[in-house]
DNA sequence: CCCTCGATGATTGTATACAATCTTAGTCTT
DNA sequence: AAGACTAAGATTGTATACAATCATCGAGGG
């Protein structure tokens, strides 16, 4: 099971998940040596594995001077959240247009379990995170549009998750996040794709405003 | 002046400028070897150039059996074509809101040149490239969102001249599209964001409605 | 005749060695 | 004391060598 990927590859996901997860912080140096003393090879593919990261805007690398976890300021935060908001807003509208009614169906039958979750209060911590995630995530695969996919789910998600914000994590929120996604599942069942484009834009805009209200008392203090 | 960027880099220009231009169709394979007799130095630079190919998605790299230059169907190009409609409509009504009255006056006076040049006949093969670029990049710019920028002119904007299609090549589309970029400015002049924001989806869409009528006569065909 | 299998050659992945560049610390000058 | 220069160390960029994997082609069997 170790063979198939590359030892670039691997190394790759190690330090993506790490990023990801916060455990290399913002800022950090990966210098090839300290990669081949931690896992092992030689610094061939511990420079690879850096370029990779570098291609998915989560290092950067300045010539002759080594690479970086990235550390994004709130503007280039913002800069991001707003691209996403576009983004999934429009795969909602082409999943409102595109997706088969199995799939459809099963956005329901996520629905549900996600209700079931709530009602019974232990899945509250859940729900804001792998639940959201795989609604999210059923929704722009649903777009059929595979760039628009790689783009979301392969070049944004990882920052978002790296920086994210919870934007009130009042206890009812989990539930008015289940209301909200159930309007839009209505709105795609209808095949309504501008309500499901104008609900989806509403659910994710939340995120936005509360950094850009950041984003403006940082400016006030400066 | 050769000695500020590595090798990597100026390799992967020259073969970025290659692809783009058509010198390289698409499916070609680039063997690490081949690359060396091209460019001189040996094969780890080439290794790199490569790579940063694949981040630019101008090349599609497979494990073990190496890299070529990527090859798009007619649907990845509409998904792609899909993407920029959404993202440079978005700048463009971003721009309205954010561009400085310096940079509209550029605009109007971009605008006056292109007008000059198209009234003397001289400039609609000019006008259909580095003009319309030229437009188009401003107003990106104008947009005052670095990612979105890093998107649409970094990732996208190289697919989208090697596959450009000329909607229609019909004397007076300078002329059209003239008149509606004015009329873009206009509107960005006005801070109309959602106006500036119709006008771009429009102006654009005709690339995109074009492509998708190629695709649905594949489709029949097969 | 077509398909499967295996060996050879070519290509990529990895390791190691060397060269070029940057960083850092220290010294000297002003 | 502050700043500029220099030299040592460390790090990245490049070159070369070896190992692993894949593609091609031919032989053998169904």
């Amino acid at each position: 099971m170790n063979d198939n990927q590359t030892l670039a590859d691997k190394v790759f996901a190690e330090l993506t998940t790490a990023i990801v997860r916060g455990e290399l912080r913002p800022g950090t140096k990966l210098s090839e040596q300290t990669l081949v003393e931690r896992y092992g090879g030689s610094r061939a593919p511990m420079r690879e594995a850096i370029q990779k990261l570098e291609a998915r805007h989560l290092v950067v690398r300045i010539p002759h001077a080594g690479a970086r976890v990235v550390s994004l300021s709130l503007a280039e935060l913002r800069d991001i959240y707003e691209v996403r908001l576009e983004l999934e807003s429009m795969a909602c509208r082409l999943a409102a247009l595109r997706m088969s009614d199995d799939e459809i169906q099963e956005l329901y039958g996520l629905l549900q379990e996600h209700e079931a979750s709530i009602a019974a209060e232990q899945g509250q911590a859940y729900y804001q995170k792998a639940g959201d995630l795989d609604f999210h995530y059923r929704i722009i695969k649903g777009s059929q549009n595979h760039r628009l996919h790689q783009m979301l789910c392969g070049e944004l998600y990882h920052i978002v998750r790296m920086y994210r914000y919870q934007t009130s994590t009042s206890a009812k929120r989990p539930l008015q996040a289940l209301q909200e996604h159930q309007r839009i599942v209505e709105a795609i069942s209808a095949r309504d794709a501008e309500l499901a484009e104008l609900l989806m834009r509403r659910h994710i805009q939340a995120s936005l405003t509360n950094l850009e209200n950041r984003l403006a008392e940082e400016e006030g203090h400066s």
